[in-house]
DNA sequence: TTGCTCCTCACGTCACGTGAGGTGGC
DNA sequence: TTGCTCCTCACGTCACGTGAGGTGGC
């Protein structure tokens, strides 16, 4: 086997690291779709053991429940990929901040307009959920 | 070519007809949608043209209608085949009403099991909304 | 050393989208 | 006859599910 750069990166914040099982079990997801996440450069580990487990750490869990609460909304892991990048740059205070305010307003305007999507939805499933029991009732 | 049967069906009930694309606007789907129905068993025209146009009824309108208002509860094509298969035998009040009254009370209660899960999921949506306005006025 | 967890392919699935190339309906 | 609508393949896509075969962590 040749060598595969198996670079044993220890993260750089302090806190506690855990394996994709663990972030599995906390937030509920299954390994397919964390490792999935990582592909589709949404949730990146913060490093690997020298034997290539992923090692995650908060932050990363915290990744994983804003895609969590994206997923009803009906986003692509493109957008929440573009999402979660600007919120990086918000937070971590660097550049493009105005670019990044910007795309954050622009999914807020998004999630709202979704949120009235998903409320009538709510509506028309309840209706039909009325209608089932009264089809039930009905001889 | 073989002759495939281009079988000239005249439907047999009353009332109006429609080409598929008729079908597409009053319900807003799209043409490729339709036609997946129809290869799930879910919406079977009428008939045909003796040139192989799809034929359909107020009927087939109906059942789109209802697999319309099954989607945002997330249930599959084959679970919906199910339902309407079983909602059919109680209207033509033919054989098996018993066993098509049980599933559809079955349908009853997984359709209210999904409106919680869906008003949970408005709830979060709803959090994520808010909380992306207030990340925008932060600074 | 034994298990349990993790790894990487890689194909499968579900509900369609999207052309390509051809023909019917009025 | 001209257009617009319809037809049937058939491959593509998105977000994973599901093994297969192998290895790391403690």
């Amino acid at each position: 086997m040749e060598c595969e750069a198996a670079v044993q990166v220890a993260p750089a914040t302090e806190g506690p690291t855990y394996f994709i099982g663990e972030v599995a079990e906390r937030t509920g997801l299954s390994l397919r779709s964390l490792r999935h996440y990582e592909e589709a450069g949404l949730v990146i580990p913060a490093g690997r053991t020298a034997g290539g487990f992923r090692i995650y750490t908060d932050d990363a869990v915290g990744r994983v429940r804003v895609i969590m609460q994206m997923k009803p909304l009906g986003f692509s892991l493109e957008e929440m990929r573009l999402l979660l990048s600007a919120l990086d740059t918000l937070q971590t205070s660097g550049a493009d901040q105005d670019q990044a305010r910007e795309t954050v307003a622009l999914f807020a305007v998004l999630a709202e307009e979704r949120c009235r999507h998903l409320r009538e939805q709510l509506t028309i499933a309840e209706a039909f959920s009325t209608r089932l029991s009264s089809d039930i009732g009905r001889r």
